[in-house]
Formats: C-alpha cells, sequence, structure tokens
DNA sequence: CTTATTCGGATAATTAATATCCGAATTATA
DNA sequence: TATAATTCGGATATTAATTATCCGAATAAG
C-alpha cells in the first residue's frame, strides 16, 4: 500500500502555482528544475491536475500553468485524486461466494462487512485529506520559512514566472 | 494506491479461524480451499500473520494454524500491518532541499507540513481499522447470515478442523 | 506564413505485487 | 527407535503497476 510518489510532486508544485502573482505562469520544465525532478515526469503529473481541472494550461510560447480556482478551494485530497486515482485501495473480491460453504449471488445483498469496515478507513483518510487547503499550506510555510529562504524564493519566482497567453490547451 | 489482495484472504482467514472450537485448527490448504483461492499465496499470508504472532502455527502431522490470541485483541489494522507492512503510504523524499531554492539540511527541523498532513490521514486511516476486532466481525456475521449457511459452515469446520498438536513451529 | 515553443497522449524501463515451488521441522506409525 | 508421511517456512519465477521518457498536436510570436 503506497501512494504514488508523483503524488507528492504534484502538491508541491501546485504550492509553488500558488505563489505566483495572478496572471502569471510557469512551464513544466521550470517547475521540475525548481524542485530537482526529471521534467518529462512531473509533466505528466502537471497534465493530470489538469484534467482533473486543478490548474490551467496555456499552449505554444509563453504557455505554461497556473492554478485555476482559488487556494482555498484545493485540497490536499483533490491532488491525491487527481494524480493516484479515486479507487478503493480496498478491493472485494467477494470470496465469500467462493468456496464449498460459498454464498450464493441472491444471499449477497448485504455487503461484506470486511469491505465496509475498510471502506470507512479508507473515507477517514479522504475527510483528513480534505480539510487540508493549499491556502492552509501556504500560511504554514510563511510562519515556518527563514526569511532568507522566501526572499530566495520570490527572485527565483519573478525571474522564471512569465505572463501567460489567455488560450485553454 | 492499493491494498494487497493478501490483506483480504487474511482477513477471511482469520475470521473463520475464530469460529473454531477451542484446541482445534485448520492448515493452510484447507483455508485456502475453504475460500476458493491459490494454496500456496493463502500460505503466504498465513505465514506473515504468523510472524507478526497474530496465529499460531503447528508444523508436521496434525500440524495447522489456529489463533494465538482472544479475537477481541485482534483488529483489522493488525492484520493490515503483518501483510502488507506498517510502512507510510506516502513516503517524503524531502524535494524542498532540492533545486535552486532547496532549503539546507540544518533549515529543515520542521517536517515538511505537506508530510505531516498525509501521516495525519494515514492515522485516521489506521486509527479506524483498529477499531474493528475480529470478535466484531463474528457478531455481524451471526446476525446477518441465513440459519443454513451457518449449518453448512459448522459441518464443514467439524469435518476439516483437527486437534492440534503443542509444537511451537 | 514560417518558426520556435509548449502541452498532451502514447511508449519503454524499472519496481512492487502476485503466484509458485522446494527444503526444514515435526509427529505418527511400524 | 527408525521410517515415512505431513505441514510450515523461506527462496524463487511471473505478472501487474509504477516510474520515467519520447514524439506529435496546438498555439503564439516574428
Amino acid at each position: 500500500m503506497q501512494i504514488s510518489k508523483g503524488v507528492e510532486w504534484a502538491v508541491h508544485a501546485a504550492a509553488l502555482l500558488n505563489g505566483l502573482p495572478s496572471g502569471r505562469g510557469l512551464k513544466a520544465e521550470a517547475l521540475a528544475r525548481y524542485h530537482g525532478v526529471p521534467a518529462p515526469y512531473m509533466a505528466k503529473q502537471m497534465q493530470a491536475m489538469s484534467k482533473a481541472g486543478i490548474i490551467r494550461s496555456s499552449r505554444g510560447a509563453h504557455g505554461g500553468y497556473r492554478l485555476a480556482k482559488p487556494a482555498e478551494q484545493i485540497t490536499l485530497w483533490d491532488i491525491t485524486a487527481a494524480v493516484d486515482g479515486k479507487g478503493q485501495a480496498f478491493r472485494c473480491t467477494e470470496i465469500r461466494q467462493n468456496g464449498p460453504c460459498g454464498l450464493k449471488p441472491e444471499d449477497c445483498r448485504r455487503p461484506c462487512q470486511i469491505a465496509v469496515a475498510f471502506a470507512r478507513a479508507e473515507q477517514a483518510f479522504r475527510d483528513s485529506l480534505a480539510a487540508v487547503s493549499l491556502a492552509d499550506l501556504a500560511g504554514q510555510v510563511l510562519n515556518d520559512s527563514e526569511p532568507g529562504h522566501l526572499l530566495a524564493m520570490m527572485n527565483w519566482l519573478n525571474a522564471e514566472a512569465e505572463p501567460l497567453s489567455d488560450n485553454r490547451a
């Protein structure tokens, strides 16, 4: 049971986009360079978030990515679901219907209680992630970071973040 | 992000062992046959639970498995951890230390808040599973099942469950 | 209209999960 | 007591999922 590494990258990338001035954006290559990760795989995660409506992409020269909605409306669960999928982690294969004492399908109107227990646990997991937004993370970063680091970050963003074109890729 | 299929089998197997009269047990092959799953892979899950102290194994003729402690003390999280491992699903690779604005290790005394948020979510998941014991599941099965099915189950267990030897494999 | 730039979907390489086999240990029987 | 049958335990192939990469489609600037 493990969460795809791409989720980590996607969250960090989204958090960085949240720090951009309005109207500006970053291309996939710049996001990868900022985080020191392979560009093509970072691009794949951005693609997934774009398809989910979390970020908006512009194609062509001066293209790139920006957040598609306010940071308060983007949660860690949104990003996890977009990148890793929303499928249940526990997959009930109905083995209670197998073997010499297997239940007949018509006697299985009630769901398997084992599957129910796991579904509840997963819901608790999702609820916990859904309670944290990009805005929450930004607040913590501002509190925790050294002033020098914030300055370096701003300088880098000012150099790399360009005004985006308005096309909808 | 998905939970190993072996977890499902292990939980069902443990629940069946809980239905055995005291002093009796089932061998791995019988557990696999009961659930209609491949015997060698079922054996692997039993091995994992044995190593974790959830079930007790006896080797040699009239060997087999039984629960190692009362059903009230065995939770779904115990079984999941034994079979799937207790490792964190979200693995923080500290990418905040990478790239042109990477933090220096000495500035990372505070944990990455993204990792913290995921750790909290996983804890909620674990807590939820830890709140359900094999005894809880047994109660639900007794309530939900058709009398005819319970009878068939008891007959099968009486035929297959043998008194175990006392060696500690 | 041409060219440079960027995203999007399709394609390989690697790792983890799934399924299987053989050897070590134990008990019952002769 | 020796032998053989039985069962668990760790090591070994196979399959699926994750990770990483490449090339074509679309857009804007010159």
